[in-house]
DNA sequence: CCGGATGTTCACCT
DNA sequence: GAGGTGAACATCCG
């Protein structure tokens, strides 16, 4: 289940509670705080308020509350998932395990009766009040060949970490980059100053496609469409030899024979 | 026991 | 500043 596509999910989620007001929050494990080391009396401060919007920025998911103004930020990380009221619309998360444990709620805020709980395994996700939104990068839902040319500009990094470096492009995970590099033809090795104007706004287009399918496709079932993440696999669109490397720190995998 | 897993961040090199 | 690597975070799985 790929990373924004679910984050999607939990936003519509949340929204459906546009217009209640918070009655209680608990932060139950101080770790999952940011910025580190903050204050968890500080969510105090939502009690009383009503939520108004919801939107998302990458990852980030963003929920604004009005009398008094704030904003609430959530991060899932690997294994996080939000349920409302006890249930959560994704059934089942790849890494996390298939157990369910109430132990895992880092985060509970109460609103109009309906409890919203992040629950998180790992404790890679986190949670921050009014989260600095001034230098975000741009969403990958809403590239352009212009604004990829511009995030990459006066960069060398291979495009594989460019794309998962969330200051450059914001949103795509280690699945969704190597999707929207495998659909674009282009090896994830490949430094972005080397990047043809052709494959940039290749990589532009397949990446804004790539998350518009998965949102659309991936609600009942895994969200791929085909697996190809493992040894000895063949490339599904021209049976090439799957390849595997590590890079920017996390395995990607790419057809040895379409992807350069 | 070890390594790896849909993520982020920090420290430390070059 | 840029880029790379490795560790850390917490937990489970093969």
């Amino acid at each position: 289940m790929p990373e924004l596509i679910e984050v999607e999910m939990y936003r519509a989620d949340v929204d459906g509670l546009v217009g209640g007001t918070v009655q209680s929050v608990r932060l139950n494990d101080r770790r999952f705080a940011r910025p580190k080391g903050a204050e968890p009396a500080q969510f105090e401060v939502l009690v009383g308020a009503q939520l108004t919007e919801t939107r998302l920025h990458g990852k980030l998911l963003l929920a604004t509350f009005g009398k008094p103004d704030a904003v609430l930020g959530l991060r899932f990380g690997m294994t996080g998932r939000l349920l409302v009221d006890g249930r959560s619309s994704i059934e089942q998360l790849e890494y996390a395990s298939g157990r369910n444990e109430p132990k895992w709620d880092r985060f509970e805020i109460e609103i109009s009766g309906q409890r919203v709980v992040v629950r998180d395994q790992r404790c890679l996700g986190s949670v921050e009040l009014d989260p600095d939104l001034s230098k975000l990068a741009p969403d990958a839902r809403r590239v352009s060949p212009d604004i990829l040319r511009e995030a990459f500009s006066g960069r060398s990094k291979a495009v594989k970490a460019a794309l998962l470096d969330q200051s450059i492009i914001a949103g795509l995970g280690n699945l969704l980059a190597d999707e929207a590099l495998w659909s674009a033809g282009i090896a994830p090795g490949r430094p972005v100053d080397e990047l043809s104007d052709v494959q940039l706004s290749d990589l532009s287009r397949h990446i804004v496609e790539t998350i518009k399918r998965l949102t659309t496709t991936g609600g009942s079932n895994t969200g791929r469409t085909f697996d190809f993440r493992h040894e000895g696999a063949l490339c599904p669109r021209c049976s090439g030899g799957m390849r595997s490397d590590r890079i920017g720190g996390r395995t990607s995998w790419w057809c040895s024979r379409h992807q350069s």
